[in-house]
RNA sequence: GGCCCGUUGGUGAAGUGGCUUAACACAUAGCCCUCUCAAGGCUACAUUCAAGGGUCCGAAUCCCUUACGGGUCACCA
């Protein structure tokens, strides 16, 4: 019997070759130097943050260079799997604008590099597994879990590397008549493969982002496909896909470098040409005095959800993820502020080589910095996209009248120093309620007086402006009149006088304007006065006035 | 424990043997401007690059040792 009649009892109806698949998925007709990159990730929980910063890398280098950026569903865990969670991937990286060219999504293929979905590739993985089992490179091996177990802690108790390699491989020297012998007596097996390495050798490995790193070589035989489903492993699946797929470059993260070499020693088997590697450093948090991977269960900014929710817009996200990927990438975003981000040319060698901290200060600054650039029509459309999803009382606000709610976002707005004061959606409702009559009305009342709080000088202060020195008609003659009546009631209206000699006023224009602010949004705090006056009109003012006894 | 990677201000970092008296951005503090706030302008914020030793006329940059941090050693990806 020979390793041949092996590989044909395991696979008896396998029937293509390596040859063939070759054949089928020939090389892409793509332009010199383009890449192709894909976002490869296990449906097994929520889309978090590392997952969307990988992604962004893919699609950066794809687009700048002019290559294809697809998404594979690596589902050969079957246990692990979460039900919607590919919808989820999918959902977010379309919010995100980092549409794949090439997919599987709800039964629909698009790209001739498919299925994308890996449970769907059993048959490929089989024949590529048949081939090695032919050239001697894989072999069954019987032992459970429990024996593995035991082995390990011989290893472990006699000091030496545990692992399933040299003389602890025992089912590597079992013979094909052997190894047929037990199939066919039907006992459980995983295949795995020989490997031909030597742990005390090193080799050169080529990583894009930290350079010529030297390995040891893998000398352990891995499991490559699983007993009970058949599935291959993501090693195995790994080196069939990405070679299949074409992938020019393969982002992942750190913790698959020590594993590197398993993959390199996999496609030399077959006489196949690795992929690009860049291993990306992980997003990690303070936690205490030291650092950790950021995490699902404990960091709730781990979570895309959270972005989301708080109403970030994406590109603010991106911006501040590609500021990590890249620290030269504000430098490049303030030179060419109209390119969008996935023009930039993203050096993997530029990449932070330790775990960065995600800074949620630097989004707050990076999204106010682009909300404040948005157009009125485009943040009323993006708040109320936002307001739909997750704040039923903003969009309420908003129906009641979407022109008005236009024209106080834009207070301050579409100008050469646009007001920065918003970083989230959610911020939109607690900066605008007073302008709304029916909100304002509904609401305990706490207002923010400052210097002046005798209530008849407020109430003389608004009765005096409203009866002589009201006026909307410009700015300047708005602010001409407040300082008017400053003169009148013995307020300093110049802040140089007042510096001067405090003692010759009862206040400054300062007071003042606080009162009429106050008395009308009961806010001590808020954009331009004359802009707010102008949006309520008088008689709207004079009936916010009049609550004031 | 073995193997691999890393360590520059509160944060992201620039830096690749002399242009560094260590960019830039965020944060923080102060001042200016100013009807409040936000913004904007200006200023401050690492005598030092984890520690020690070495090479060199010259080191954050090259070498060694130590310390610390991270990753990984599954029929999980």
């Amino acid at each position: 019997m020979t390793n041949k009649d092996l590989a044909n009892l395991i696979f008896p109806n396998i029937t293509k070759t390596v040859e063939d698949y070759e054949k089928e998925y020939p090389k892409r007709d793509l332009k010199e130097g383009a890449i192709v990159s894909r976002f490869a990730p296990s449906p097994t929980g929520f889309m978090h943050l590392g997952g969307l910063f990988q992604a962004i890398i893919d699609y950066v280098i794809a687009k700048s260079s002019g290559g294809v950026f697809f998404l594979r569903n690596e589902d050969t865990d079957k246990a692990r799997e979460v039900d919607g969670a590919v919808e989820l991937i999918m959902e977010t990286l379309t919010h995100y604008g980092l549409i794949p060219d090439e997919y599987e999504f709800d039964g629909k293929i698009v790209g001739n590099y498919g299925p994308y979905i890996q449970s769907e590739r059993k048959e490929i993985y089989h024949a590529f597994i048949k081939h090695l089992i032919e050239i001697g490179r894989a072999y069954p091996c019987f032992c459970d879990k429990e024996e593995l177990d035991q082995m390990r802690e011989n290893q472990e108790a006699m000091k030496v590397r545990p692992g399933y390699h040299g003389r602890f491989a025992r089912c590597s020297r079992l013979s094909v008549d052997e190894a047929m012998e037990k199939i066919k007596n039907g006992e459980k097996y995983v295949i795995r493969f020989r490997s031909n390495g030597n742990f005390d050798n090193k080799f050169e490995f080529d990583d894009l982002r930290q350079g010529k790193l030297y390995l040891n070589e893998n000398d352990i035989d891995e499991v490559i496909m699983k007993s009970d489903t058949m599935l291959p492993t993501y090693h195995f699946a790994h080196v069939v896909d990405d070679h299949l797929m074409h992938t020019t470059h393969v982002v992942r993260g750190e913790e698959w470098l020590p594993s590197a070499p398993k993959h390199i020693q996999m496609f030399e088997a077959f006489g196949f040409e690795a992929p690009k590697y860049i291993h990306t450093p992980l997003i990690v948090k303070k936690d205490g005095d030291s650092l950790r991977k950021i995490s699902k269960r404990k960091d709730p900014e781990a979570s895309m959800s959270y972005y989301d929710l708080l109403g970030y817009p994406t590109l603010a996200v991106i911006e501040s993820l590609m500021t990590i990927i890249n620290s030269n990438y504000e430098e490049w975003h303030t030179i060419n502020p109209d390119k969008k981000f996935d023009e930039f040319i993203f050096s993997a060698n530029k990449m932070s080589t330790s775990g960065a901290l995600y800074d949620l200060m630097k989004l707050d600054d990076i999204s106010k910095n682009i909300i404040s650039k948005m157009s009125k029509d485009e943040l009323y459309e993006k708040s109320y996209e936002w307001a739909c999803k997750h704040s039923e009382s903003l969009k309420s606000i908003i129906d009641k009248d979407v022109e008005y709610y236009k024209n106080i976002i834009n207070i301050e707005r579409e100008s050469e120093k646009p007001r920065k004061d918003i970083a989230r959606y959610s911020d939109i409702e607690n900066l605008i309620w007073y302008m709304y009559d029916d909100v304002f009305d509904s609401k305990e009342i706490n207002y923010e007086w400052k210097n002046i709080t005798d209530k008849e000088e407020i109430k003389k202060i608004l009765n005096t402006y409203m009866n002589k020195y009201f006026d909307l008609s410009s700015q300047e003659e708005w602010f001409n009149k407040v300082k008017l009546m400053c003169d009148e009631l013995g307020y300093a209206s110049n802040m140089k006088d007042y510096k001067k000699n405090p003692d010759n006023f009862k206040g400054n224009v300062i007071d003042i304007s606080t009162v009429l602010r106050v008395a009308l949004t009961s806010k001590c705090m808020t954009p331009d006065l004359y802009s707010i006056m102008k949006l309520f009109g008088r008689d709207r003012i004079l009936n916010r006035y009049n609550k004031i006894s």
